[in-house]
RNA sequence: GGUGUGGUAGUUCAGUUGGUUAGAAUACCUGCCUGUCACGCAGGGGGUCGCGGGUUCGAGUCCCGUCCAUACCGCCA
């Protein structure tokens, strides 16, 4: 037997028990006549206790050793003459009595601490040492739980997991893909998947029924903190269902991973269309945690000869409650934020709701007090209230509105990590125009549904049709997505026609999906969950970075293998590649 | 592609209007210390100030360029 135990296990019943523990030096204190060492493994820490009276060379073997040295000793649990209480095996140490060096280390280049003092370009350069670090750990621990509690959730429902190729073809719609060029097809290069789409609904044609896969999936588009070249989505696909279907069978993987990992009782999802988060939150990922909704005050602003609001397609309101006692300087830093080149605003009206009844307005000059009293009361303002205006184009403002009702939601406290307001935006446009090349692109993929009534309008009103495409939200973070797909080859084709596909190159690119769909495809529809974003969430993350294991840089980078880079000249030669 | 922020000891950072030998904490090394657990005490070593150029009597500090990191915008069906 290598080990006996553990460094997380032993505790005050194992006292005088004879046990063997492997692990990393995590600390030594020596006090000169004794010397303490922490063990640390992945289950805990273990303290060993070494005594110069005792065993005076066994104790100066202690004292030689150095921090991520790996050993093995033997010894007895006792209990400890004085107690830690901050460690579950703090009770207990080991009275040591033979110790063998498994492998020295050199001392690492930062602290094996979860307040380490390495910044983040020297943690991800040693990785490896870095998942030595409790907090990393957790996160990778929540990450197998979550993908863990995911399987069992599905597996009792029906969901076969079944895995899908990565290396597969190129598509022209949506991100860039990476490409992996052919050895044996010269000139001829394989993508990797940005999901497995095409398969899994090729899975229902084949009858599957009911389809999920954790699965790496790829695009080759710039980082974010929440965006990587390479992610994992939680894939899902069933046969025979409506959208009603689809969302009570995900929001209940959701309520059963809040329940199974974080004993929370979620209520049932508030469902918003894509139209009402724009309007009421400017953003279709809303955070509901607070409410300080937008406000469309346009009507009564306009004519008082303010030329901002005169001109302006939409001018947009947020209130914020108790606010009114905002400083000059407050409100500055309000305006310099909304200004930023991020933003774009022009500038930041406000409102203030005096305690005693007054009204005070950046634009006084324009408008007399009853006006003011208009746009308090569309506002829902109380004395004491701060609002904050912003006028403009309307898509735009509305973006603005939500990134300062996020800014002010932070201010104010309204953001609690461990505060989860789940929710589904529905009903979201099929198309999505883009106005320097006038063509429209599929705002989802180009295989979701439209919704029934309103397929007449794809001949007449493209942009107005709507989907039976549908996200879930957490705490204003995307966590999935999905739609109900089209199932019917001459929708399909109807569908590739409105995206600007001739004929040819809608069957070049999907012909075999278009194919498949005329052997008796079910209607059928599903999602995909960003499982990153997920154990993010979960985890209270700023970045998904931190529930990877072996994540990339802002430039796509892997600092620790030094990935990408480049290769041999006869490897080129071999694939028929030059570079330019 | 763009905007902002940052790059100084192994590490995290400070460094005033440009001015003596570039500091602190921590880590590391040595010595002392028998109940520590952020141990303590005393001492020590450790710096191409990202890189290149410029201004100046003098540059970590100012200017230009460049590289790297990072947040965001564009982009991400």
């Amino acid at each position: 037997m290598y080990r006996s135990n553990t460094c997380g296990e032993l505790r005050l019943a194992d006292v005088e028990k004879e046990v063997t523990l492997a692990g990393w030096v995590s600390k030594i204190r020596k006090m000169g006549g004794m010397t303490f060492i922490d063990l640390r493994d992945r289950y805990g820490i273990t303290q060993l206790s070494f005594n110069q009276e005792v065993d005076p060379d066994l104790c100066d073997r202690a004292n030689k050793l150095g921090r991520e040295w790996v050993i093995r000793i033997t010894g007895g649990v006792r209990e400890r003459s004085s107690k830690n209480p901050h460690i579950p095996t703090g009770d207990i140490e080991i009275i040591v009595s033979t110790l063998t060096v498994l492998n020295a280390s050199r001392t690492p280049p930062f602290t094996i601490e979860t307040d380490t003092d390495g910044g983040d370009e020297l943690r991800m350069k040693y990785r490896y040492l870095d998942l030595r670090r409790n907090v990393v750990r957790q996160n990778l621990e929540l990450r197998h739980k979550m993908a863990f509690e995911t399987r069992r959730y599905l597996d009792q429902r029906g969901f076969l997991e079944v895995e899908t190729p990565v290396l597969i073809g190129s598509t022209p719609e949506g991100a860039r893909d990476f490409i992996v060029p052919s050895r044996m097809n010269p000139g001829e290069f394989y993508a990797l998947p940005q999901s497995p789409q095409l398969f899994k609904q090729l899975l229902m044609v084949s009858g599957f029924d009911r389809y999920f896969q954790i699965v790496k999936c790829f695009r080759d588009e710039d980082l974010r903190a929440d965006r990587q070249p390479e992610f994992t989505q939680i894939d899902c696909e069933m046969s025979f269902v409506n959208q009603e279907d689809v969302l009570q069978t995900f929001e209940g993987l959701t309520k059963h991973l809040f329940k199974s990992i974080k004993d929370i009782e979620i209520p049932d999802f508030p469902r918003i269309s894509y139209a009402d988060a724009m309007r009421l939150y400017g953003s279709d990922k809303p955070d509901t945690r607070f409410e300080m909704t937008l406000t469309e005050i346009k009507d009564i602003t306009a004519g008082h000869g303010f030329g901002v609001f005169d001109s302006a397609e939409y001018v947009g309101a947020i209130r914020a409650r108790g606010c009114a006692s905002y400083t000059r300087k407050q409100l500055d830093e309000l305006t310099d934020f909304v200004k930023r080149p991020q933003i774009g605003a022009k500038g930041l009206i406000y409102l203030r709701y005096n305690e005693d009844g007054s009204l005070k307005s950046s634009v006084d000059k324009f408008y007399r007090e009853e006006d003011l009293k208009k746009w308090a009361e569309r506002c829902d303002a109380r004395p004491g209230d701060l609002i904050l205006i912003l006028g403009g184009e309307t898509e735009k403002t509305q973006k603005q509105l939500c990134e300062l009702r996020l800014e002010m939601g932070t201010r104010l406290g309204l953001r609690d990590k461990n505060n989860y307001k789940c929710l589904w935006v529905t009903d979201f446009p099929l198309l999505e125009k883009d106005e320097e090349l006038n063509r429209f692109f599929a705002k989802h993929h180009p295989f979701t549904s439209p919704k029934p009534e309103d397929i007449p309008l794809l001949d007449t009103n493209p942009g107005a049709v709507r989907a039976n495409a549908y996200d879930m939200v957490i705490n204003g973070v995307e966590i999935g997505g999905g739609s109900i797909r089209i199932h019917d080859s001459g929708l399909q084709k109807k569908m590739f026609s409105v995206l600007g596909f001739t004929e040819e190159r809608a069957q070049e690119q999907f012909g075999f999906l278009m194919d498949a769909f005329q052997y008796g495809a079910p209607p059928h529809g599903g999602i995909a969950f960003g499982l990153d974003r997920f154990v993010s969430v979960f985890a209270g993350l700023d970045s998904i970075r931190d529930c990877i294991a072996f994540p990339k840089n802002t430039s796509g980078r892997d600092v620790m293998i030094d990935a990408p880079s480049r290769v041999e000249q006869g490897q080129l030669e071999e694939l028929g590649i030059a570079l330019s």
